[in-house]
DNA sequence: TTTAATATAGTTGTAGAACAACTTTCCCTT
DNA sequence: AAGGGAAAGTTGTTCTACAACTATATTAAA
């Protein structure tokens, strides 16, 4: 079961980009060369150079050339959204991926928080408490959700921050939805708090302990919430 | 700044599958098909069908023709993919992000192992101390990320796997190297024991916490070593 | 009749040549 | 030295041909 010319030339290059042998804003050589490199017909060469880009590795100009692309992850959030109007995304197994993650950012942000860091935290926290007492559940989720993205900023692992926002965009519409039907969101405004004031007296376990707290509480809820419609809809 | 003639194409049948006038299972007609229907010819309209499968939208067989596929989760992880390697991440933060990803699948899989899991997991342990006491460090490496690997099976969270996988497949090489280096891994049996053990009675939460402290041990040692080196060039 | 092997037609993968569309480079004129 | 324009270089598209693989239909055997 050999994987097609086309596909093992793409395996090539993409290895390339990978390890940094091309690095971002670097021209490939032209078509022609490459044909010769892997010994390939342009046509073939071509499927390959059409996949990195139809992935976002690389940038094709006509007449120009072939660049290796410097990725920023809201890129690759446009192409979210249509794939999210195929398919019902697994809301449960997104949330347990952003519990892993979101709990060790909160393990690190427990480390590395400046006072700055905690200044701006706080000033989320009351707008989450500001948009809670409105009663605007739209607002409140968003609130919340920046008061989630700020901590996975102070980790300072890239890593996890980004994972962080493209997770969090995929849930917002749904996190969105859930709370203007359940009305009310009393236990984040408390768990906020704690994991806050964890992360300003500089407690990694216990800011880890109570954000794993948080989110398994939530996913309980959303669990409850999903088993309780479909119950409805017979 | 009109879009390419493929590209203009890939849009068409991509609406299609979003609108689901073309269902996932469903054969797309045959390519000179398409060609006349589109009115292209049929390098453009192969590099729109790449397009679609580079996406994970359809999936194209030889001599079988091209069928719509049912999106998955793996789906949103082709979009991280690029975000993830592009970002030049230090093996500090990936190896974090491993520990986040790890811990909670320890978690859920101490909850859902079945007798068949724990078995297939022992199994691996097995291996890997037969690789230790041979001392190789290499296959030892390969097999200790097996064992971390089933873990995340057990998990029952694709999307936990599936970027396991891909870190793992990021990591293994610098840990090869890392443990070919220091030698000898004696903390790494006692700890995958514990945390088998943990799976194996059903202790999500132990399993959860062994596999952090082993992780964030393993991160310690890695950090001493990349200073040490440090030291020496200077 | 059923089944299995085989031939046939249909479909995708790769190759190569040619030209169109666009960009970059270089040279010439001013 | 600056601007304009020709020339060379590069990617986009078309066309033809064949190889590699699959699905279907036909035929022969049980």
């Amino acid at each position: 079961m050999a994987a097609s010319l086309s596909e093992q030339v793409y395996e090539k290059l993409f290895d390339m980009i990978v390890q940094k042998e091309l690095r971002p804003g670097d021209r490939l050589p032209p078509e022609k060369t490459l044909c010769e490199m892997y010994s390939v017909s342009r046509n073939t060469l071509r499927a390959a150079l059409n996949k990195l880009s139809a992935l976002g590795f690389t940038e094709t100009r006509q007449g120009g050339g072939t660049f290796v692309k410097a990725v920023d992850s809201n890129v690759y959030l446009n192409f979210f959204v249509p794939a999210l109007l195929t398919h019902n995304p697994d809301l449960l197994e997104l949330m347990q991926l952003r519990k892993a993650i979101e709990t060790e950012a909160a393990r690190s942000a427990a480390v590395n928080a400046s006072e700055e860091d905690t200044a701006k935290l706080r000033t989320t926290y009351e707008e989450c408490g500001r948009q809670a007492a409105k009663m605007d559940m739209y607002a409140l989720a968003a609130a919340n959700t920046r008061f989630h993205a700020i901590i996975s900023e102070i980790s300072g692992n890239r890593m996890l921050e980004t994972l962080m926002r493209i997770i969090n965009r995929m849930i917002l519409p749904e996190m969105q939805d859930f709370l203007a039907r359940q009305g009310e969101d009393i236990d984040s405004n408390y768990y906020h708090r704690i994991i806050m004031e964890s992360i300003e007296r500089h407690k990694p376990d216990e800011a880890a302990f109570f954000m794993d707290k948080h989110l398994a509480l939530l996913i309980d809820r959303v669990k409850q919430y999903i088993s309780a419609e479909k119950e409805k809809q017979e």
